[in-house]
DNA sequence: CCTTGATCTCAAGTGCACTTGAGAAATGAC
DNA sequence: GTCATTTCTCAAGTGCACTTGAGATCAAGG
């Protein structure tokens, strides 16, 4: 039992190797080191990662999700209510993202009712209403 | 009535002027020049300036962004037709990531409920709930 | 052993979306 | 006509999130 190599790793979370060596040097995962100088994780790295591919979804920044994680258990498995904190801090982006979506989406309707031809009363263009439609600021969504 | 400056347009959309000349390299914008060779936009640039900051709120790439404006024209307002088209990808896209952060909350609810001990159970680690997240990309959210 | 494949370190490169800097020319109020 | 402000071009730099490459070492099956 002496832990998962990078390469398992890297298989169970989809991560490239290069990736999770990335998120060492960012203080995402502490992996212990063998007689060899070859690193070993432990289970609840994939962990670790998959939060990361999760809040990265999110917009996060890495610098954040770091932060974030850097609340918890560096060796060992979290207690539920390190994982409860975190998960409901999640939980609120969440809910704030799908409301500044659901306002954008009631702008873009009344833009395809008016056609946007009119500036002075485009919503698109209106300040206030880009604004509303604070978010993300993401990079690849439509692949 | 010759048209408006680079820094008027700055000013008006809340962008740099750099991003402006920026944009303009990548066919989002394509200002006339006058005698002496400065920019002059149209008010029509405005509104394409502000759809390509509502675009990459959504996350798409720049690149998109143009494809999607080259379909409008260039030296003058579009139609109707136009805006409503290019809105109705936008509202279907905004719907599709609407479901996704929704189902992506879900999965986090249960994830309160289990604290996230169980590996095998979690669904933040799991593949396909992962996958059923997919959406943005982003970059800076929490600013 | 031997060899094949995984891993190691460290430096440099990539892609996106811009920004910054330098030096020159145009604009516009006085 | 003067002068601060704005704009111009073009090259280079920035920040984030990684990837790629070089050269060396470690691990494991036959």
């Amino acid at each position: 039992m002496s832990g998962l190599t990078i390469g398992e790793i890297a298989a169970r979370t989809g991560l490239a190797v290069s990736a999770i060596r990335f998120y060492e040097e960012h203080g995402i995962v502490h992996p212990v080191r063998n007689d060899g100088g070859h690193r070993r994780y432990g289970r609840h790295d994939i962990r670790r990662l998959s939060f990361v591919m999760a809040a990265q979804k999110l917009g996060f920044p890495l610098a954040d999700i770091a932060q974030h994680l850097a609340h918890l258990p560096v060796h060992k498995a979290p207690s539920k209510a390190d994982w409860t904190r975190i998960s409901k801090v999640f939980r609120h982006d969440i809910d704030a993202r799908i409301a500044a979506l659901e306002r954008l989406r009631d702008t873009l309707d009344g833009c395809i009712g008016c056609g946007c031809l009119s500036l002075q009363a485009c919503k698109l263009y209106n300040p206030d209403d880009v604004k509303a439609a604070e978010g993300p600021g993401p990079r690849n969504l439509v692949g």
